[in-house]
DNA sequence: TATTGTTATACTCTATAACTATA
DNA sequence: TATAGTTATAGAGTATAACAATA
């Protein structure tokens, strides 16, 4: 490696923000195949993992989003049988998201579509290099207070 | 590193949208600070490159746009005095697109935007881990053909 | 009175297609 | 007639605030 002097500095934040959103693109695509858009995946993620336990407000807080656009996003996954909301018995004016059968069977193909992005996306890698990159985003996201599985592209 | 069978795959691709999203995140916000929005950062860079030489049909074509919306994004930049129209003398149906003195000015600050937000984002990693991941995705975006500077955030 | 979810309104962004001026 | 740029229109997406039901 030559020395070109001190801090030889690569600009690697655009190729970072470069590659991030051709990623982005290409998974919105296959999980649009699947009819769902990039943002019903981490929807339906949250929900699984809060089964039941969940009201459109604290989804809301999770997200980052105001109300009434949780409406919609939920409006369109029940309509399409992946997610019921049932009244809460204690109190009846939020809901408890729940996951339908439907929905479990979405969860599991969003789960081969990920690999098989992850696959189409890295597979020029060797194994090693994967890890290294993988190893190096973990710590960048860390870094930054990046939630783990949470992107950023819910707020405004 | 212990062996866990066949194909321990890494999955890095939601890491890199992830984290590549944050870094397009911190980057609009830096350069709000100079009154652009990223797609003006890439227009002018365009421009640069093709002074004088550059209509608004083949600046279409570069972003992968319609013409309509190329209009959009000169008026503003027009507005804000950094590019200039200039009728062309030999067809005077189409502009030259040039950069003013206030552009070239921007495009220096502008630069050392870019690189505040480089250390801003990898300044945990050391020289070499930076290195590294410069390498490994600059090997991802020739893969898969991302032209050189332009982010895929154009096109619908 | 306070809170959950919903609806209404307005605003932004963008694409498509009609239009003008030059050729 | 064909092309460069512009304007007009319409559609999607989203945020804000008013609203109804429940507490």
């Amino acid at each position: 490696m030559t020395n070109r002097g001190p801090e030889p500095w690569q600009p690697v934040a655009f190729l970072l923000a470069q590659v991030g959103g051709f990623a982005a693109q290409r998974f919105a695509e296959r999980v649009g195949e699947l009819g769902l858009q990039p943002s019903d995946v981490g929807i339906l993620r949250i929900i699984s993992r809060h089964e039941g336990a969940l009201s459109q407000q604290i989804l809301a807080g999770f997200l980052g989003v105001g109300p009434s656009r949780v409406v919609a996003l939920i409006d369109g996954l029940e309509k399409k049988g992946l997610v019921a909301r049932a009244r809460s018995a204690r109190d009846r004016r939020n809901y408890e998201l729940t996951l339908t059968d439907a929905g479990r069977d979405v969860m599991a193909r969003m789960r081969q579509v990920g690999s098989a992005h992850d696959r189409d996306l890295t597979g020029s890698l060797t194994a090693d290099e994967r890890a290294t990159l993988g190893a190096l985003l973990g710590k960048l996201a860390a870094v930054h207070g990046l939630a783990e599985g949470v992107h950023p592209g819910y707020r405004s």
